[in-house]
DNA sequence: ATCTGTGAAAAGATTCACAGCC
DNA sequence: GGCTGTGAATCTTTTCACAGAT
């Protein structure tokens, strides 16, 4: 399937899956620039920052079009204004916590969301000691008022904490509901029709990862220099 | 610089990137399968269940030799067998975690680490309030006992759940004392030596992708069937 | 008939290297 | 001088398709 060639300069654009990963990160990195009051950063300055090459980070960049400057580098402002409107990021939409055990209490109590632009604006449990309770901004509501929630607040993205023996069917429920983007972090493979969204975050698989990384070394690798951490 | 080609039947191999993140994801399936007494797997069932096509699970399991048999399919004890070896997770490893702010403790009260190998053995903090608390299997100890006791139990592997402003010195630290993994939940990228493994875990950078994934859907995809969610 | 293992082809991602702008 | 944008080359990953094992 054809797909078009680089750069478009205009809104909402598609790029190559692993690019958006980075893309995510170069935010992360041009945001804390513009706190620092930086005006201006080159692909190298990027690159070294982030274990990327000068090359790689022009790339992706291009792939919205002409920003930046030859001789002189990216606008750091300009940039996050438009990877905001790349991510959607840049209007506040609301998620909910469905499964308030440790994680889910721990995610509501985390105040780093908001100026990435979600609101944890609802909050779900069977439990009924659980409900009730005040977490973060909001007040933990029993499934039951599931649906109705999500419908007035128009909330569109989830995240499950939920055990793992009930996150299928509890995926389903929240598709029927008209959620369209699940960040999944119970340790199993949902599936979801067509055109809904799952990103799969499992504590226990990075840490085999990890494992495996250290057991297993890249061969052909000796040297000195220091790294970045790898993608995530 | 040339790697080797495909199958390899020793132990500790090396296999492509891609490949390694999926067989964490096999492994998991696989787990689930032996619970429920299943001897054998098709590439065809497994691919099914993890969103995957038959042939590029085959490819991937052939990394480590010939583990299936035409007919039949892969022994399902066999293969958990030996994917834990590859991951070096045949054997409990001690971990710690440095920072028991509500993300470290939602970590340290998971039950679900153990049965991948992963004991999370010592927890640490700054805060006089929250050294001597009790979480998990562990008592929060103050961080002057960090290099003491990362010596004495033979602590490799590290989850850094502390705030982004103290990560890299705090990944310093953990370097030099012997620590050669480390998941990082810090919203930063860390620079660490070479031969230093790191796993980046943003929620708030995947939440991200959610958003873009919701915003600006893939070109060429109109269809119906089921899908499985994406790698993590 | 079912299912694996694997070359070969296709698609995707990264690196190189350099023309051209500031 | 420094720096971007981008074709071309290289490397990686996925898909195709089928020979051969059970």
């Amino acid at each position: 399937m054809p797909r078009g060639k680089q750069p478009n300069s205009s809104r909402s654009i598609w790029s190559p899956p692993l690019t958006v990963r980075r893309l995510s990160i170069y935010l992360r990195y041009l945001e804390e620039l513009a706190n620092q009051g930086q005006q201006t950063v080159s692909s190298r300055q990027l690159g070294q920052a982030l274990g990327l090459t000068d090359a790689q980070v022009r790339k992706d960049l291009a792939w919205f079009g002409h920003m930046g400057r030859p001789g002189v580098g990216y606008r750091v402002a300009a940039m996050v204004e438009q990877l905001r409107a790349i991510f959607g990021t840049d209007k506040v939409s609301s998620v909910a916590v469905i499964g308030v055990g440790s994680l889910g209490r721990a995610l509501l109590r985390y105040k780093g969301f908001l100026s990435k632009g979600f609101r944890l604006s609802a909050a779900f449990d069977v439990s009924p000691q659980r409900i009730g309770r005040s977490l973060g901004e909001c007040v933990v509501q029993p499934l039951d008022e599931l649906e109705k929630v999500i419908a007035q607040q128009g909330i569109r993205i989830v995240i499950l904490a939920v055990p793992a023996a009930v996150a299928q069917e509890m995926a389903d429920r929240l598709v029927r509901a008209g959620i369209v983007g699940i960040l999944n972090f119970a340790p199993v493979t949902l599936t979801v029709p067509e055109g809904i969204a799952v990103i799969p975050v499992d504590m226990a698989v990075q840490l085999e990862q990890l494992a495996y990384m250290i057991n297993a070394p890249r061969p052909g690798v000796s040297g000195r220099p220091r790294r970045r951490q790898s993608s995530g």
